[in-house]
DNA sequence: CCCGTCAACTGGTTGGACCAGTTTCCCGCA
DNA sequence: TGCGGGAAACTGGTCCAACCAGTTGACGGG
């Protein structure tokens, strides 16, 4: 939430940001060798290894295929990508429709939450319960500031999905609310209605606690889902 | 399935392996600050560049935060590391539970795998629906070479992820079976009881394609989820 | 026409130098 | 004695130049 001016991104940043986004645009087709790192160094007027840098964090990424002697490939990230990609994705690029994105994201969101919920609910110890209703009451304390309240629910989600014991819930959780992304571009109206719904917070945490796993679940869906009505319907009423 | 004996990996990704098994077994506690790279240099007797560029993929992997002057610190990955961290974690490692990982792994699977179902059988286009019911087919015609049929579930499930439409799933899908751990790992007799039932392949495959919705998100999860006698009676019922 | 060989690629690694920020500590001033 | 302020000693960031190690492809001899 600081405001962070420039961050003086590192000339290997640069080559990496430009790199990923030419990739998931489409610049360089999946197959396709990416130029020699000699080539590339030349095109962006900087050392080799600066290149080098960039491209370790793209095969990270799962977005290229480097191989000694052979021409560093560009792989299909659709097909092999991890979930992290969304995570770096944190500009609105015009690589990728975003509205499409965000939706993705509430969906996963509404998906590992509400199971994480249930998770929670069955097996989460004592002292995680404890934190899940700290949270949930910290999170009631932080009305009606706005921007606190979306803090605080997002601490949260990380006691609830923490109390699953699911290190894969928590890692994708991770990856989810990362980046500016599933923050920044989620329409406001959408989640100022979920967000002011303290009530239905303060009943979640409470049937999480009292380990009644299937209602939690339906608690934490209705929640994250969003209302039948859609977009449409809500944009309508903001704009009222 | 080829069998890579030697993939002769780099000194970078050597170091690599060891500071992320270092970081995330927690030999390195979150805040403590790493090494400086020269120290890490000296230490590994490689070359600087080469700790930079491990450092780099721990960085994109979320484990570490560098900045230019101070040292580079170690984050909390329980906190700040992403879905990949799952991905790079291939080998069966001391540094965490394996068990527990895996069974957190097909807890995701099933979570997702179900939504997904849903969501195809919502809104998969015309060729989508095709090609699910074509991977389905691929997938009976395989019985009964269980390493084939293996490989025909994936790319069936795969279709249907790539039916939902939803990104997020797509990559999460990419993080949950990329490496060994998430097909290494899992009991074989949970695997085979699943891989065996092609009958309910069939069905979740006609369910998508007919866009029932909640009858494919049913069938999906009954066939990803473990039978509620879990592992012990499975377990008694193979040793017998 | 085929096949081996070698030159010209590709990435991998090294050493050293220097730039650019941060942290530490010590010295001089009040 | 206490408190700045500044230099020095860190940290990571960047560059250059060279060489090692695989891969690729073209060229020439069989």
């Amino acid at each position: 939430m600081d405001f962070d001016p420039a961050p003086r991104l590192s000339v290997s940043d640069h080559v990496f940001g430009r790199l990923r986004d030419a990739i998931v645009g489409g610049a360089y087709p999946a197959g396709d060798p990416l130029p020699s790192e000699r080539e590339l160094a030349a095109g962006f007027a900087v050392n080799r290894h600066a290149i080098r840098e960039a491209l370790r964090r793209l095969q990270q990424l799962g977005l290229v295929r480097v191989s000694q002697g052979g021409a560093t490939r560009v792989l299909d990230w659709r097909a092999t990508a991890g979930l992290d990609l969304a995570m770096t994705l944190t500009t609105a690029e015009d690589v990728l429709p975003v509205e499409t994105l965000a939706r993705d994201v509430l969906e996963m969101r509404a998906c590992i939450g509400a199971d994480a919920a249930r998770l929670a609910a069955e097996r989460a110890t004592r002292p995680a319960r404890d934190a899940i209703l700290e949270a949930a009451e910290a999170y009631a304390d932080a009305a009606p500031d706005l921007a606190a309240m979306a803090v605080a629910d997002l601490a949260l989600w990380r006691r609830i999905v923490e109390g699953s014991g699911n290190i894969a819930y928590l890692l994708a959780f991770n990856s989810l609310t990362a980046g500016t992304l599933a923050v920044g571009h989620v329409p406001a109206h959408r989640r100022t209605e979920e967000l002011l719904n303290v009530t239905a917070h303060r009943r979640l945490a409470a049937l999480i606690s009292a380990g009644a796993a299937a209602e939690a679940e339906r608690a934490a869906r209705g929640l994250l889902t969003a209302p039948l009505g859609s977009d449409t319907a809500l944009i309508d009423k903001e704009q009222r």
